[in-house]
DNA sequence: ACAACATATCAGTGAGGAATGATATGGACC
DNA sequence: GGTCCATATCATTCCTCACTGATATGTTGT
């Protein structure tokens, strides 16, 4: 009943939620280690390597899919292995490639925001 | 079998399309469109109303929607009636609350990148 | 305790996006 | 044709994120 400033209560509106979780995804960087993680659980080292980005940003990566909740993390020895939180984030991956069929030609050209 | 740098003839690997394509959802102002198209198609002048954004900013965004393909526009007298390009979308939208409903918290409480 | 590996943290830098304000284009009606 | 309304475009400014490099913390084995 009220769309633009619904929700004022839980401290951000439901746009707002979902424009932050969105923004865990926007990130090619991140995108690979969830990609990577959606095969099976990895420790940072195992990432590192597979996605040919450096330790630090890694970390730094990791931290806020941590903080997101959109990866857990279990110390295995001296390695923390990372795996994904919830069968529903490869769910949303794979309706962005469903939805990626359709646009895909677009989202390329789009020069905008959102790009390049 | 190449995770790294694969479908590079297609200009952008997979990776690089889908953080392009959550970019286009990952903020306030396009989402708030997006919302308001999923009810009903809607004029510019009708959107700038309901989403509180200047009309600059809400054509900038439209712009920036049409281009990636989100929605599609006709002409309807001297307005230009907008509306979403795909059922995909609202599926995706509902995907992405359906994952807030577990990530909620912590995604607000992220800090590092993707937030504020 | 020490060495070697694994991971996290932090400051600094650079680039790109989001909003604004002013202006331009374009259709409709008198 | 001219005015009004609807929409698009452009330059500028500000802000935030992504990466780097160096360093700190932590764990295992000897």
């Amino acid at each position: 009943m009220d769309h633009v400033v619904a929700d004022r209560n839980t401290g951000a509106t439901a746009i707002e939620r979902r424009a932050k979780l969105f923004r865990g995804f926007a990130d090619p960087s991140r995108l690979a280690i969830l990609d990577a993680l959606c095969e099976a659980p990895l420790a940072v080292h195992e990432i590192v390597t597979r996605t040919e980005l450096s330790q630090s940003n890694v970390s730094n990566h990791l931290r806020c899919l941590l903080d997101c909740g959109l990866v857990a993390s279990d110390r295995d020895g001296r390695f923390i292995r990372y795996r994904i939180s919830s069968p529903r984030i490869t769910a949303l991956l794979n309706d962005v490639d469903a939805l990626l069929d359709v646009v895909a030609e677009g989202v390329e050209a789009c020069d905008n925001y959102c790009g390049e």
